[in-house]
RNA sequence: GGCCUGGUGGCAGAGUGGUCAUGCAGCGGCCUGCAAAGCCGUGAACGCCGGUUCGAUUCCGACCCAGGCCUCCA
């Protein structure tokens, strides 16, 4: 099965095939730790985790790598504001990254460069622009010359003239032109800084990653990977300074792109102030719902973010997990993915439809009548669900979802439905539905089987 | 202002030049002490105006609307 990716660089889908079968790359740009990250921040991470996934599939040689970074001014002021040294807040926030990327089911990658362990590559990538003329050193500071780089604008469609016109950027004094873009900085005492040829200084913001790239693939990767919003400029002045420090040659092959999540209609970005961290939105949501309606639209679209949208979700999972715990009594593990949702995740990576062909596995596996269909189709849902990081836990645990930190707690529950089972047998039906009512309440529901009664948590 | 996306049924959301998305919700039925779950059945859509075509939601053009980037941003 081929796999079809769209590439900002071409504007349309191709087929993707690795230039080396022994080491295939892909770099994702991940974090800078300054702060807690919102939900918006966790769909890049989470499609392109399924991509990682698909890729892994077709070529087992996959070095997957996203990166941290953790030299910026943000942390600076953040450090300074707390009266900590940077390692205190990146610290602090890489780990918080680890751990709600965890929650939302996302696998680490392969590779988590860090910025701060890439100084000498970031300061030699300067060094080699510098000789070849792409880059100059002025007032401490180092510059490339966006006018050196013919290409300059290819992945975003934009001309340096087009972007000089509606400049809204004061030009610093010390620029050639308009358009170059700082990749050293010098640092005062108090500011974080490595020692280099022009001063003490720190990285500017693009050639961390152009940096790290080269350090784990050399000069050219195979996908690259990001928010739209980081088309212009970060990637930009990726591609600028990698290919110029490399002769010219190509620096990512494919270039993909997530949309925004939206809040009532505009973006969700910290500058707005309309997020939603992931801690809080873990506080009130299952996580397994978070991630399904992260892949609910195509990665490319954008998705609005509401509490709908959320809920639906989880009565979507309900339903899934539903099916499993009917078949439950078959034996069935992860596999081979089924084709219906191996295919439509190759096309361009349609998780929408992906998990529609989920769905019509479930609807077949709840009619499936003898035990080795139901055995197969029940592997099928383990395995589609697999390759999008859902259905993996026990569906007793889904449905019994929070009921330790924060209700009834389990045992009391099991109690009350056995006090409404016992009313049932002895039909006083009118104690038996209050004990029903008391507990929906509670947001508990009972529902009745012929093996004995079970409940679930609601869907609100 | 420049560049770029997108507008699909009650909601979410794929897709296609000519019977079907799918999920959630709704409605009718079966089942149930009553519910829930499940099953069966069911209505409902392609922003607007033109063009191409035997036929367009799908291709082309204009228009309207929404959003993104141009400044930190996933």
């Amino acid at each position: 099965m081929s796999l079809n990716l769209f590439n900002s660089l071409s504007r349309r889908v191709e087929r993707f095939e690795p230039q080396h079968q022994d080491r295939v790359s892909m770099y994702v740009c991940g974090p800078t730790v300054y702060n807690y990250v919102h939900i918006g921040n966790a769909r890049g991470p989470v499609v392109f985790g399924v991509l990682a996934r698909l890729l892994r599939r077709h070529y087992p040689a996959l070095v997957y790598a996203r990166n941290i970074t953790d030299v910026d001014d943000k942390i600076n002021q953040a450090a300074i504001d707390q009266h900590v040294p940077i390692s205190a807040i990146t610290g602090k926030f890489t780990e918080a990254y680890r751990t709600h990327m965890a929650a939302l089911g996302v696998d680490l990658p392969d590779l988590e460069p860090h910025a701060t362990a890439h100084i000498p590559q970031i300061i030699a990538m300067c060094e080699r622009l510098i000789e070849t003329g792409h880059a100059y050193a002025a007032e401490g500071h180092v510059l490339f010359a966006v006018d050196t780089y013919r290409d300059y604008g290819q992945l975003s469609r934009r001309s340096t003239d087009e972007m000089l016109a509606g400049a809204r950027v004061e030009v610093a004094p010390y620029k050639r032109s308009a358009g170059d873009f700082v990749l050293w900085k010098p640092s005062t005492p108090e500011l974080p800084g490595w020692d280099s040829p022009w001063g003490r200084g720190r990285p500017g913001w693009h050639i961390e990653c152009s940096a790290m790239c080269e350090a784990a693939f050399g000069d050219t990767i195979d996908i690259h990977c990001g928010g739209i919003d980081l088309q212009f400029p970060h990637h930009e002045n990726e591609i600028a300074q990698s290919v110029c420090a490399h002769g010219g040659k190509p620096f990512a092959r494919f270039w993909l792109h997530n949309g925004m999540l939206n809040m009532d209609g505009r973006k969700m970005s910290k500058s707005l102030g309309n997020i939603f961290r992931i801690d809080e939105v873990l506080a009130h949501h299952p996580a397994e719902a978070l991630r399904l309606a992260l892949m609910s639209a195509h990665y490319r679209q954008p998705l609005d973010w509401t509490d709908g949208l959320i809920e639906q979700c989880v009565r979507t999972l309900d339903r899934f997990y539903g099916t499993l715990r009917d078949l439950a009594d078959v034996d069935a593990t992860v596999g081979s993915i089924p084709a219906s949702v191996e295919s439509a995740l190759c096309d361009d990576l349609n998780t929408p439809q992906a998990l529609a062909a989920l769905s019509a596995i479930a609807a077949e596996a709840r009619k499936a009548a003898n035990t080795a269909d139901r055995s197969r189709l029940k592997a099928a849902l383990l395995s589609g669900g697999f390759a999008l990081g859902l259905l993996q836990q026990n569906p007793a645990e889904w449905f019994a979802r929070g009921t330790e930190s924060g209700g009834l707690g389990a045992a009391s529950i099991d109690a009350l439905v056995a006090e409404r089972q016992n009313a049932k047998q002895a039909r006083d039906f009118a104690r038996a539905d209050a004990i029903r009512k008391q507990l929906a309440e509670q947001g508990i529901e009972i529902e009745d089987t012929p093996q004995g009664p079970r409940w679930k948590v609601a869907a609100k």
